[in-house]
DNA sequence: TAGATTGTTAATCGATTAACAATC
DNA sequence: TAGATTGTTAATCGATTAACAATC
């Protein structure tokens, strides 16, 4: 019943690792924790236990085999089962989403907009927006899990209902609120203005003298 | 020399106690850390402490004064200091960031995008887009003390290299790679993709049966 | 053997929660 | 006084780091 325990931490790390990776020199066959912890900045331990986590292949003297360790973390990651999202709100930053290509890369695929008054039919990058009646009857004829909302906050809450009653699993919620959902229903907020904030105190946290 | 400890968790949390509280009903004067707890489902007293940290307005029985509580913590964020920014890439995302409007509130202004080959000259909310080679000559007009990056990641390091030169303090990266800065630079790493897939993850080991 | 590396156990650190004392 | 609340001290929890044993 408890669901596995999974450190949001690590799933972050991982695919910096596995960028890092992919990214090294083709003749390179063999990688040790220590040369990834030294070279992206973490701590060598730390690394060492990351992949043993999710790996077995590291041998003792030689590291871990290149192929062997992309193939253990896309498979951690599940990168090959695709899940399928939508996106309601399509401003300027729905828009940006919906034609954003890195998501493919992790098997996610970003179907369709939504929104009260689409702005345009199609992105440029051809996705089509629809209005919102026709998000109910869209998410009945596919599979559909998780939800991005980027409208604005006094929408959020009545969107985020309307997609939890058509099932999606998952919320990625862009508007500056909280949002109230079942417990079955995992809620990340990615609230930008926030964000920055804490970026700009910690820059000032950061001044040599006060 | 150490500079002040900050949680970036209380960052993160405080701008959320405060638009809480500044949602609250006119005629409500006192709030306590219980009730706000309750409502955004954290601890109660992980709650109170944060109150405690950065107000000393709390008076047994009644709680805090909304008002004093609204003070301190913009106070304590700092919103009457305005900290200037700018953008290097204006794609998509680049113009969502550039017409946000959420920054403004807490006292951050992203004055002009920067683009290799501006795409318009002005966004649609007005701000000016400007070819790269007007970076330093901007910078050298204006105190900007954060740089966001939003172009692709093979030319992320490049432009963070001339951010830094021009004397930026911070950077919020946008751009799906890690970035090498002298130790005076704070960096936050925003990738979309990443954050995403984290959801995506926890979604996954949140469901009932496997 | 010596060196490079993994992997594990214990220690530390930071954040959160529990328990409870203080007080209006 | 009883109740609601703050604030503090101790306990717990999770993540990271340190120390070190194992081994190729």
């Amino acid at each position: 019943m408890e669901p596995t325990k999974v450190s949001k931490r690590l799933l972050t790390r991982l695919p910096v690792y596995l960028n890092y990776i992919k990214a090294l020199p083709e003749e390179t066959t063999h990688i040790s924790a220590t040369k990834i912890a030294g070279d992206l900045g973490f701590g060598d331990v730390l690394v060492r236990k990351d992949l043993a986590k999710i790996s077995n292949g590291g041998r003792r003297k030689t590291g871990h085999s290149r192929e062997t360790l992309i193939r253990d973390i896309e498979n951690y990651l599940d990168y090959s089962t695709d899940t399928g999202m939508i996106i309601v709100g399509t401003g300027k930053l729905g828009q940006a989403l919906l034609d954003y290509r890195g998501f493919e890369e992790f098997g996610m695929r970003l179907l369709a907009g939504f929104d009260a008054r689409p702005p345009v039919d199609r992105t440029p990058g051809g996705k089509i927006i629809y209005p919102m009646d026709q998000l109910e009857d869209f998410c009945s004829c596919h599979i559909i899990r998780i939800g991005i909302i980027a409208v604005p906050a006094a929408h959020a809450q009545n969107v985020c209902d309307r997609l939890v009653d058509c099932g999606i699993e998952a919320i990625w919620n862009f508007a500056p609120t909280r949002l109230n959902v079942p417990a079955h229903v995992t809620v990340q907020n990615e609230d930008l203005a926030i964000s920055l904030n804490a970026l700009r105190m910690q820059m000032k946290a950061n001044e040599p003298e006060d």
